[in-house]
DNA sequence: CGGAACTATTAGAACCTGTGATTATCCTGG
DNA sequence: CCAGGATAATCACAGGTTCTAATAGTTCCG
């Protein structure tokens, strides 16, 4: 697989798995995004693609600006990112309602299935990551990883991304510790 | 911020966070890789210096080639890191005893105290995410996670990385899930 | 002994991202 | 009303990183 537009990790390793909160959430996030990484591929989607597509589902008539600082993805970025969804139909630059210099994105129909396909593989992968955890288990360990992200966006002013949304999928790197 | 040679995760995003354990993974392993990116930078030590050095303290006398395995990073590739800690006094290139095509790389004296200061940053990285956590919940958190991580490595016969190391660590990307 | 496999390294191409400049448009103040 | 400054989307470049292919020197097995 070519150095894919996706998920890029700098190595960073361990030397020995050390019982460290910091250390397993930087591996396992890593592995998590890989996984769904290579589930969308199958699909014909990037990560930031479906994040992309996800936002657009959400709030339409959104401009490049406005989605790519949600996505920490810059201006010129996103001039290929959109071409290409563009290009594939998936989704569409609408003259902007109020502001004639940006766009309006748009998903088209076949923005929306693709993008209800994604979200199987994602679904596969939520599966996949719980199934050695009982449904208790599993409430713990979202209640406890919420518990985690909540302090983090309290303190980081600058880093806390914007309600609900991680900017890096494998933009490629991922830190690790040991305890 | 030039493109420096570490965290280069490819956005990703979420529309709104799902309460989903992957996503929250993802997320949070993202946040946490970037955190540990940068205490290490003040070091002086890039993440995959870092699990270099690291895995080179452990397990004295290894070639390239097996600590690049355990890294994910390419033979190539570990030429140009070797060299620059070699450079910088950090470790060394020795003979390798039976193998006179490789090198046994060995920490110095100054690569282990370096090394230790790294640890304190990891350390510290630790204690910030852990800081809204009782110890009673730390445990638990930590006992789900790992139990996750065991699964995984059960499983994915190809990726499961070698015991207790992981490979990206910003490599440049995450993934995400909502559900 | 001889070919196949392997370690470290180098050279070159491909890829992605960031910076700066460009055009069109909006907006605030005089 | 109409400059002047800021903003949206692009484009053109430069820089940095990583991958692929190819090359010496070694080791291993038949």
């Amino acid at each position: 697989m070519p150095p894919g537009p996706q998920p890029q990790h700098p190595p960073f390793g361990a030397g020995q798995a050390p019982p460290s909160v910091a250390y397993l959430l930087s591996t396992l996030g890593y592995e998590v995004s890989r996984d769904l990484g290579a589930r969308l591929a199958d699909v014909g989607l990037e990560l930031r693609q479906f994040g992309l597509l996800r936002l657009v589902a959400q709030d339409d008539g959104q401009s490049q600006r406005a989605l790519g600082a949600v996505l920490e993805i810059t201006p010129n970025r996103m001039v290929g990112l959109v071409d290409d969804l563009e290009r594939r139909g998936l989704i569409e630059r609408r003259a902007h309602p109020v502001d004639r210099r940006a766009y309006a994105l748009a998903l088209t129909d076949a923005g929306r299935a693709l993008l209800a396909t994604a979200f199987q593989a994602a679904f596969s992968v939520e599966r996949d990551v719980c199934s050695g955890l009982s449904p208790d288990e599993r409430g713990q360990l979202l209640g406890l990883l919420r518990k985690v992200a909540q302090r983090k966006s309290g303190m980081n002013s600058a880093g806390g991304a914007a309600a609900g949304v991680h900017p890096g999928m494998l933009d490629r790197d991922a830190g690790t510790v040991q305890d």
